[in-house]
DNA sequence: TATGAATGAGAATTCATTCAT
DNA sequence: AATGAATGAATTCTCATTCAT
């Protein structure tokens, strides 16, 4: 299928790529309002105009910056998820695959973590599918804790308290990293995390 | 010391406070990029030049609102977990601390949760003592869990690590209600919240 | 009533005759899409801002500075044709107050010839005021030419094409004056447009 | 002359004059200012870059535009001029060919009489021809009445101003009809006008 | 020859801050 | 002390023109 895309096409599909990439390191180092349009076309080696081409406002590359790799990690996630066969299994990678985007993602987790969470939080429209994405995350939570539960392997707790658990805590580290591990604590810290989940949800003694 | 203010200072304190309550509300309701300095000055019923003879910048504004209420809550969160007997019990005075200042002062709180951490992941400059306070909170159950700890009421674990996950669920509710409770989950959340806390720090069996 | 108005509104009011005046002068200079807001507010020795302070847009100094001259004019026309006499000396006076307001007023008629009687004809929506003195002015000629043929000085003609006759007469003249005499026609013009309407709807032999 | 263009040269004036069909087209349907080089590619059906093998600049192809249709224009005038026996029919001839080819040309009417004077009137530098031969329409008009006069059919009248009078009449009617017949008067407006000018200029009693 | 992607100067408009009153 | 009119740098976005293919 993607083989089907003429040289031309192609081209423009990199430059769609290279302006978003661009788009996350610089949004991330500076934040949405303080960006400018200027900023993004130099990161992407552009110029202003180009970026028109591409996109119809600041707006939507910030839109499409986010989405596209918000669908990659959901997709991840899932993936990673569905290969785990115990719940805590699937618990584990839910955290480790956010903590390794992470990693080699980190324009995109942080506008991720702080413009968008406060767009939602202001309560401003936002794109359709990336609040789908979003709610998507947290529902395969909670339909894990609910199947785990009637195998009786987790406690009888309602799953959508512990999804958001989960995220809140996922959410907590990313964000600690993002920081520079402020404080004296490593890597343990998602450790830690999963060791709390487990020791409060499970039914083992 | 506060009875020195003359007449004059206590007037210029009154409009300083007004400007920050105004300040909260409409950085509360539209964010900081999307707030002018006309608008708090509007709703702080003065003039716009006026509002420069209190504060030198919008910047200072905004941290000047923000830090007043942060001092308020600190101070109110560290009494509160002074007079509660047991570490449940602190524990539990830290988070309904926490959630009660948040229905009285939905504003600051708006802010808090989303500009102002944005701030602080991106790097920004953070006047010190916003920062310091958000440290000392965090110290407070450092060492709430560190005393726990040493009296054999809760497990060895990283008492910084406790800290953060205490403070990640905090947040995680806040911003919920916040967003005006996405789903279905009611005020069950917080007591969900301190059940896993203790079911997994907790050396009882 | 005017005299009512404070120090302050006062010197308001002036910065907006200036503005109008200035837009009328590089409008009618450089045309309205040629001129840039810059350019008006250096004309008027303001800062572009503060342009912004007295009109919304630049669309709206045009219609402004458009509506005060045509308001003047009209009112012109109106009292000096009232003032005259028999149906000539009426026709004579609506000529000669526009062609006397063109002397003094070059770049308001520059404008209103061109600029907006392109508008007019490419169907923008022209402000609503504006478009009634238009058609007010012909009103006027058409209503003379009722009275004056009722009357019996004036031809059985249709009133409203009389008026657009002479209409369409002043301003050919008008426009001619405004592109410098092109050609060897003098101030004759005016003399000989009259006669010509005169021998035409006269009913003298 | 014109058999001697190769096959190519023939092709490559056919895109020329489709160019100038398409511009007329789009400046007359949203003016010169709002009309992008764009829109009349595309209406040319060719690419952008192309349009500018053909013409050096949207400036170009604007004046190109009008200056093909005002060639034809005026050829048929005079043509039709030439073939009328007597000074009225010449003065009917000029008129209705006018009013005729604005039935079939409106696009290049509408920019003719809109934005082209226009920028006569601003002083602007039109293209050269351009300028002859709209002077040339009124030189035929001055010599008819020159004639007229001398041979006693017409009064002793500057031909000059008998001239633009007729100019700005035919103008006038133009101009109305571009708007659509503003007003209740149709298409008696034509004969209206002649008849004031054979009353006016005519030495019958 | 034909193309349309790329460009950047330039457009209108906003707004934090200053300053004369 | 209080004001709000004035400012101009900065912002987003457009579009005539160029140029590599």
């Amino acid at each position: 299928m993607k083989k089907m895309l003429s040289r031309r096409e192609e081209a423009s599909e990199l430059r769609r790529l290279e302006i978003m990439r661009a788009a996350r390191k610089v949004f991330a180092q500076k934040g949405y309002a303080e960006t400018g349009v200027d900023d993004i076309a130099a990161e992407a080696g552009i110029g202003k105009g180009t970026l028109y081409l591409y996109f119809p406002s600041k707006e939507q590359v910030y839109l499409a910056a986010l989405l596209e790799d918000a669908r990659k990690l959901n997709r991840l996630t899932r993936d990673s998820m569905a290969a785990a066969p115990a719940w805590k299994d699937k618990l584990r990678a839910y955290m480790e695959v956010k903590l390794a985007y992470f990693e080699t993602h980190q324009d995109f987790v942080r506008i991720y973590m702080t413009e968008f969470r406060n767009r939602c939080l202001q309560g401003k429209p936002v794109a359709a599918e990336l609040h789908h994405l979003v709610q998507e995350g947290e529902e395969q939570l909670a339909q894990l804790f609910a199947a785990a539960t009637a195998r009786g392997e987790v406690r009888a707790v309602d799953p959508e308290l512990a999804a958001v658990t989960v995220s809140d805590l996922t959410r907590g580290i990313m964000e600690r990293r993002l920081r520079g591990w402020g404080g004296a604590m490593g890597p343990a810290d998602a450790e830690f995390a999963l060791d709390v989940l487990c020791r409060a949800l499970s039914t083992e003694a």
